[in-house]
DNA sequence: AGTATGCAAATAAGG
DNA sequence: TCCTTATTTGCATAC
C-alpha cells in the first residue's frame, strides 16, 4: 500500500543560504512572507521591471477570472461526520474518523497547554526532518477541514511532534521548537509566488499557445527567470483551470 | 496576534 | 519525458 510520506525529489532547502542571483538589477527574491521567516529555497526569482505606477500603492494585483468556484470537492472529516447514520465506529475507507476527531481535539488542547500557536507548530514542523506543514495545515487539521485521507496522514506526524515537544518541555525547555527525527529531507517544494508581471507574461503566452513545447517552456522560463519546472507546471495548472471553469459554464448560463 | 480561508502551486497516479 | 486528472497543501490575506 502507498505509504504516508510521499517520496519527493525536492531537496530540503536549508535556511540561511545565500542566493546567487545571476539576474540583472531589480531582482526580487520571493515575496516577503510575514508568517514564515525562512525563505531559502535558493530560487532565483523574477526580475521586476517597472510596474506602472511610481506610486507607493502596494495593491495592484489584477483579478483575471471571475471565479466559478464549485469544483467537485472531496468531503472533509467534519462534513462526513454530519451524515445521517454516523454512530460509534464511523469509518471511511478504513479510516477511523472518530479517532481522528478525538485526536484533533486533543491536539489543540495540548498545543495550547504548551503555549504554542499554530504558526509555531508549523514552523517547528518545517524545521524538522520529515514532512513539513504550514499554519494553514495545522488549522485545517484542528478544524478537521480536510479529507480523511489527509488527516490520516497528518495525525502520526503531529502525534510524534507533540509527544516530543511535551517531553522537551518536561525536561529543560532548552531548544523550544525543534526536534530531530524522521527520515532524511523530504519536503514539499515551497510554493512559488509569481509576480503580477510574471503572471501577465505567462497569461499572454498562454493565450497565444496553451500547450507550449518543451523548448518553448524553456525559453519562457529563462525569459521570466523562473525554474523551468515551475513554468511547466504553471501551464498544466492553467489548462486544468481553464478546462474546469468552462466545464462549469456549460451548465450554468447566467 | 492568532486563526480561518480563497485561490492556485505542487504533487500523485495513470497513460 | 510530459500530458491529464484528481487532490493535497500553502501563500497571502481576510477575519
Amino acid at each position: 500500500m502507498a505509504q504516508v510520506i510521499g517520496t519527493l525529489p525536492w531537496v530540503v532547502a536549508p535556511p540561511g543560504l545565500s542566493v546567487a542571483p545571476p539576474a540583472p538589477p531589480g531582482l526580487q527574491v520571493t515575496a516577503v512572507t510575514p508568517q514564515l521567516l525562512l525563505n531559502a529555497q535558493g530560487q532565483v526569482q523574477p526580475i521586476q521591471p517597472a510596474p506602472a505606477g511610481p506610486g507607493p500603492s502596494p495593491t495592484a494585483v489584477a483579478k483575471a477570472p471571475p471565479a466559478a468556484s464549485s469544483c467537485p470537492e472531496p468531503p472533509t472529516v467534519s462534513q462526513l461526520g454530519a451524515k445521517p447514520p454516523a454512530p460509534p465506529g464511523t469509518e471511511e475507507d478504513g479510516i477511523n474518523l472518530e479517532e481522528i476527531r478525538e485526536f484533533a481535539k486533543n491536539f489543540k488542547l495540548r498545543r495550547l497547554s504548551l503555549g504554542l500557536t499554530q504558526t509555531q507548530v508549523g514552523q517547528a514542523l518545517t524545521a524538522t526532518e520529515g514532512p513539513a506543514y504550514s499554519q494553514s495545515a495545522i488549522c485545517r487539521f484542528e478544524k478537521l477541514d480536510i479529507t480523511p485521507k489527509s488527516a490520516q496522514k497528518l495525525k502520526p506526524v503531529l502525534e510524534k511532534w507533540l509527544r516530543e515537544a511535551e517531553q522537551r518541555q518536561r525536561e529543560g525547555q532548552q531548544h523550544l521548537l525543534e526536534f530531530v527525527g524522521g527520515e532524511p529531507g523530504k519536503k514539499r517544494k515551497r510554493r512559488t509566488s509569481f509576480t503580477p508581471q510574471a503572471l501577465e507574461a505567462l497569461n499572454a503566452h498562454f493565450e497565444r499557445n496553451a500547450l507550449p513545447t518543451g523548448a518553448e517552456i524553456t525559453r519562457i522560463a529563462q525569459e521570466l527567470r523562473y525554474e523551468r519546472e515551475v513554468v511547466r507546471v504553471w501551464f498544466c495548472n492553467r489548462r486544468q483551470t481553464l478546462k474546469n471553469t468552462s466545464k462549469l459554464n456549460v451548465f450554468h448560463v447566467p
